[in-house]
DNA sequence: CGGTACTTTTGGTACTTTCTGAATAGAGAG
DNA sequence: CTCTCTATTCAGAAAGTACCAAAAGTACCG
């Protein structure tokens, strides 16, 4: 193929389009970007790795936008660059694997909001137990909060570290597991 | 204690401060109103319910903007209204209990948000099914999204329906519950 | 009724975020 | 070295969101 041949970019089908608009608006609920979201959805959905500039037609943005929701992308590490023979451009491919993508994410965004968080409720916790006048109310309802949210995420880190097999595993035997630990915590 | 006297709000601690800002950051990165979630958050620490003007001082944030955040709280059901002897205005009391904090908010976002999804990923994929041309890549990066989704609402779902208490009970499995979901699972 | 205490809605302003086009930088080919 | 192709950065435009003050609404009371 001649290197001045350039495809252009496969039109959306109309059910790849659905998918990346509502992907996109579910990224804007959870605090991601929605072209950031629509980008990810189409790198998901594409067989092959996509040139940013392919991207940035297909979802009609500015390519400098795209630079930056793939730089974006790449930071969750959901995102990475591959090389094809005879073409000088980046091409973008997405991680496939739901599970792994859900793990990924979750780990970052652990990383990033609930571990700070968690260090802030500890130190206030510190804190109010230092001070002489410190309200002992306040004391309980942050000292609960700590405790539940280190223990969620103790067991969401759990969970999370699980092969992506293992989840089906855990499909089969639901309702027997939560049955078994309901009967031993209750 | 005469109609016309009322106490000023009790300023925060530095603690109570030093929370709330910090809960109003969390909010925005999870799509959550800033006030919004500081109205939550000092909700949660008072020992009595507030009323909105009270709120609206401690805060230092408008009225009418208190009026709106509490609808909201509302909407999610983790806020309510209740009244004192003696005085006409509204007072807000959050939910006080953490794990049910944490189950109504799951609850809802999973009502309004994934639910939806689900429900798109549905029909795309019976959408593929019935096109002829229907492209089978795309087809199964759907339908394994489906599953994925389907799967882990299901568990979550299940997770979030046992009892406050059985969650202490988990932790106290923790490990054991996980090695064996993963024994039965690889 | 009319007045008072309180709440909600509204419309506009200020702030934030997102997006773009143009400029800049880099990297390989000739 | 220069030309071409590509990627990134940046400043300003556009869009979106949050916030406020004022107006309207509601309920209670004499």
């Amino acid at each position: 193929m001649s290197v001045h041949t350039r495809r252009s970019p496969n039109p959306l089908t109309p059910v790849a389009q659905k998918f990346i608009l509502h992907w996109g608006e579910m990224g804007t609920r959870w605090g991601i970007n929605r072209t950031v979201a629509q980008v990810h959805a189409l790198l998901f959905l594409s067989p092959q790795p996509l040139p940013a500039d392919e991207i940035s037609e297909t979802l009609a943005v500015a390519r400098s936008n795209v630079s930056t929701s793939l730089r974006e992308l790449q930071g969750w590490r959901i995102v990475r660059v591959v090389h094809v023979l005879g073409d000088r451009r980046d091409h973008f491919e997405s991680i496939k694997d739901v599970w792994e993508i859900f793990r990924i994410v979750s780990e970052e965004r652990k990383r990033r909001e609930i571990d700070p968080t968690l260090r802030v409720l500890d130190e206030c916790v510190q804190e109010i137990k230092a001070s002489p006048q410190g309200d002992a109310y306040t004391r309980e309802r942050l000292t609960d909060m700590l405790e539940f949210l280190t223990a969620m995420t103790g067991l969401f880190e759990e969970v999370i570290r699980m092969p992506a097999g293992a989840l089906k595993g855990v499909l089969k035997l639901r309702g027997k597991v939560v049955t078994m630990l309901g009967k031993k915590a209750g």
